[in-house]
RNA sequence: GCCUCUGUAGCUCAGUAGGUAGAGCAGCGGACUGAAAAUCCGCGUGUCGUUGGUUCGAUUCCGACCGGAGGCA
């Protein structure tokens, strides 16, 4: 039998970080956390990562594992919190992971094998390169000559895609299609349940949104990023992608100006939990926990705790 | 009080020489296999302020009313 885990997913603000805790607390567990952007060291305010009280004295892994100036990638997260949850298994805990990274999520539950195509940072800048200079078509032709099925999916415009499929075909002589095809036979490594938080209405997540980004600027976000720069992070690394991150920064450099920062912080928080919600309502073996106006946590882990025990997690 | 301008999508506005309307932003839907807080694709969501009149037909023309802006007193 598959060792079992707890998930707990939902978009961002929806309130996973307490709720997740409370759980670990309640199941005699340990969080492992999800999420691609709390793994770097020095953007705590931004990340929303969880405080001391929040964590509740409970372990919480998979948290400031890297340095910003590192580019983390999806395969990493796998072989780094599959040794975590199993660490957790062995001490006779519970493994609860906790974010809402969607891929990062599905990945390390599936067990999913990226080993085979490493990441070359060469080939892939110098096929980036191409793409701007030839063009979305062609290069999708190009693709279309080696692996037609994915070419076939693709949009011209998806240059992270093309470019990505071309760079596991000069790697590792297979097409990503075949690749895609090996791992999907490999059983998924954990019998994991999975819970998902959100609001009933999306006016209200909206609404906490942007009264946590206010928080955030409050808390000095802004400074945080300052740090950051200061310390000469480049601004297009992997972890300056992140929301909150790239607009302070742009602010800090004087190419808009502040108030306009946080409005879009805001805005491209409240599309990023949108897209989250997409990401989950495809998996229907989700068990949703929605919030009527306000979070209510008495309720929520009496309803987490029951669901998980149905299916044997006690 | 009088005069002028104005009222069209959530917002800013275009338009219809009378045949029930379209841009940007916002929003919504979707995709996602080593950058995923990334990347990409798709979709107008509307009592045309209200109410009478003219008309086969009014968001468009006319009147009244209501709301907004400015001017004169």
């Amino acid at each position: 039998m598959k060792p079992q885990i707890a998930v707990l997913t939902g978009p961002t603000a929806s309130g996973k970080t307490a709720l997740g805790a409370l759980l670990a607390e309640k199941l005699n567990g340990e969080v492992v956390s999800a999420d691609s952007m709390q793994i770097y060291r020095g953007m705590d305010i931004g990340t929303a990562k969880p405080s001391p009280e929040e964590t509740r004295g409970i372990p919480h892994h998979m948290i400031d594992v890297a340095d910003p100036e590192e580019n983390y990638s999806v395969a990493r997260y796998v072989e780094e919190a599959s040794r975590c949850v199993d660490k957790i298994i062995s001490r006779g805990k519970l493994p609860v992971v906790v974010g809402g990274t969607g891929l990062y999520i599905d990945s390390l539950i599936s067990g999913r094998s990226f080993a085979q195509a490493p990441g070359d940072d060469f080939l892939r800048s110098k096929l980036n390169r191409q793409y701007d200079h030839l063009g979305g078509q062609a290069m999708l032709e190009k693709l279309a000559k080696v692996d037609p099925r994915r070419a076939e999916k693709l949009h011209p415009a998806d240059k992270k895609r093309i470019v990505r499929a071309l760079e596991v075909w000069h790697l590792t002589g297979k097409t990503i299609t075949e690749h895609d095809e090996e791992t999907k036979k490999i059983p998924p490594r954990y019998q994991a349940a999975c819970i998902a938080l959100s609001f009933k209405d999306r006016r209200h997540l909206y609404e906490r949104i942007d009264r946590r980004v206010d928080e955030m600027v409050g808390q000095g976000l802004f400074r945080e990023v300052e740090a950051l720069l200061q310390r000469g992070l480049p601004e297009n690394c992997t972890a300056m992608q992140a929301i909150g991150y790239k607009e302070a920064a742009a602010a800090l450099k004087g190419r808009i100006s502040w108030q306009e920062a946080v409005e879009t912080i805001k805005q491209e928080t409240r599309r990023y939990a949108k897209r989250q919600l997409t990401w989950l309502r495809r998996n229907p073996r989700l068990f949703w926990v929605l919030w009527d106006k306000k979070p209510d946590y008495d309720f929520a882990l009496r309803l987490s705790t029951e669901f998980l025990g149905s299916l044997g997690i006690k």
